[in-house]
DNA sequence: ATTCTTTATCGTAATATTGCAATATAATAA
DNA sequence: TTATTATATTGCAATATTACGATAAAGAAT
């Protein structure tokens, strides 16, 4: 079908989904590397960054901000993308806790 | 288009993103969670577990494998899939040096 | 007021993903 | 050999994603 079955699954297992699913593109990596390195964030750098037309960058940048990866504010003219340190700190956590869980089991067959 | 520009950025982007790709689903983290928590690891287990038919978990599985998130190992008729800790380590470390630059940082507009 | 700059949205084509029934494959059991 | 069991593959329908040209919207500059 092509439909997620999303109501069968949890909210949390939804949610960290989409945040792994936001960055789950080469040009949406990129973007989040990109505002980790720079210090100003103006949309437009990220546009021409790039090797994407603007309303592919802009579709990009929406569905990072969806997901609660980035965050935006009006910068007079322009808008200001950073990254959102708390969605991302939340992912990281969740993988040490997995980490943490493989570490402490007894068995692993493979 | 519905195609990827995978080309026109780098191999570490490309990997990143398959393995973000690969959890960016519900069915997906609840499989990961699942062999994360269980200690055998039958993929009929899996099927059961899940509200999916078959052939779609199957389908999940695959793509699980293919980013590196699972290794399975055969097990007379059965499978035995489990977690491929290194890769949960790789996305764990990429995460933290994202953060670590986060913090390091002197200004941050947003 | 008009133009310029910056970003978002719309519309659309190409491709990918999701899900499942049916079927294939492969190993074990009878 | 012939079932039985366990998993993968195929084929297909429904929906989602990716990308971009065209255009809209909104503030800045002239």
């Amino acid at each position: 079908m092509g439909v997620t079955k999303t109501d069968q699954f949890t909210k949390k297992q939804n949610a960290m989904a989409l945040i792994l699913k936001s960055l789950g593109h080469p040009a949406r990596v990129s973007i989040v590397e990109y505002l980790t390195k720079v210090d100003s964030c103006i949309c437009g750098d990220i546009v021409d960054e790039l090797p994407l037309a603007q309303p592919t960058v802009s579709q990009h940048l929406k569905e990072l901000k969806n997901a609660g990866v980035i965050k935006g504010s009006i910068e007079g003219n322009a808008i200001c993308y950073c990254i959102d340190e708390q969605t991302i700190e939340t992912l990281h956590a969740y993988l040490a806790n997995i980490l943490n869980q493989l570490k402490n089991k007894t068995t692993n067959c493979c």
